[in-house]
DNA sequence: CTGAACTCGTACATGAGAGTACGAATTAAG
DNA sequence: CTTAATTCGTACTCTCATGTACGAGTTCAG
């Protein structure tokens, strides 16, 4: 971790690159190279001189995503009554992942199985954790593994981004009838 | 549709082209066209000689997948009370979604937006016919949107799939598993 | 049996995207 | 100011899968 210090103007161009290739890859999950380059308004050469390889581009992007991510749901206050946190908890991650879906996409496509979902982590830990929260108030099931209701959780959130990416759900709707399933889905 | 009659050995190839597609490209989505050639035993020109192009074959597959589905849902009864013939129909679909998983993958990649939904109407509206009965029964929620609930079952249906294919759930439980997380998703 | 349909190997053309090589022009850092 | 880092264009190599072209054998149909 004690690399040469990066001067100002690479840091500058890192920074466009990651935000270029988030953009990107959310618009399109095979988006090349050169089109990240092109976005970020950096000549692929330079792209290449901090990123060696596409998937280490990739990588970095959802990794940057995830990490911002953190950032928004590590404020949340999830105390109190179970259904109501989830309430909260799901609104705020469903406009991320609706967001990112794409990108996440490309993620699965070329980093080595299983890494997304060790630096997805740490979301799927928070939701986790309420989920056993819940079932501990008795407002949860507990009739199913804890962990195929937090992926449960997450394909219902997915699949709902499909939907609006297709325009068979309304954006507007779309929190309202996410919540609904999936507090149905979980509810004892 | 009065194409120059075929060749009896012409249709042995082609049966088990399909064939081959269908297991080939469930194993693995992005399954060459020369892949798909040598499992069916069959020189690659051949292969060229009736279907034009990949995507072309990747329909037939398909299609063909979806065709023999049909006839197992189609033998099914599922009169009687909702909660129970949803139950039946969860148990059949689950194979057939388990099994063809990712040869819905391949198509999704190379087939015109929507055309796999197209050739996958008649188990959608299957699913939707049963749901809207029962919700005339009264024992299915009526609060979202009917087309939706159609879809969270089919995302729920792959997702569990997907658990399967990761090895984070046994292939024992997940009819289970499946069908009590879908009822309750739909029960009012 | 005879012609048309079919099989299938080899070879080639195409196209796209990843990654490399080289070197000149800039620009930040101390 | 001076040096090392950084930018970035051009041009190239590599790899890989798709699809085409040609042609010689093989097999079915009537």
């Amino acid at each position: 971790m004690t690399r040469p210090r990066r001067r100002a103007d690479a840091e500058r161009s890192i920074a466009r690159i990651v935000a270029a290739a988030r953009e990107a890859l959310s618009a399109d999950p095979d988006a090349t190279v050169d089109d990240i380059a092109k976005a970020a308004g950096v000549g692929r050469m330079t792209l290449y001189g901090h990123f060696r390889t596409r998937p280490e581009l990739v990588e970095a992007a959802i990794a940057d995503a995830l990490r911002s991510g953190e950032e928004t749901l590590g404020g949340l206050d999830l105390s109190g009554d179970a259904h109501d946190a989830l309430t909260r908890l799901l609104e705020s991650s469903w406009s991320l992942v609706s967001e990112s879906a794409a990108l996440l996409v490309a993620a699965q496509k070329v980093l080595p199985e299983g890494r997304v979902r060790e630096l997805h982590a740490g979301a799927a830990d928070r939701m986790e954790e309420l989920i056993r929260r819940g079932q501990r108030q008795g407002v949860f099931r507990t009739d199913l593994p804890t962990a195929w209701l937090v992926n449960a959780v997450q394909y219902l959130l997915h699949g709902a981004a499909e939907e609006i990416r297709a325009g068979r759900l309304k954006t507007a709707e779309a929190a309202g009838v996410v919540t609904a399933t999936i507090s149905s889905m979980l509810e004892a």
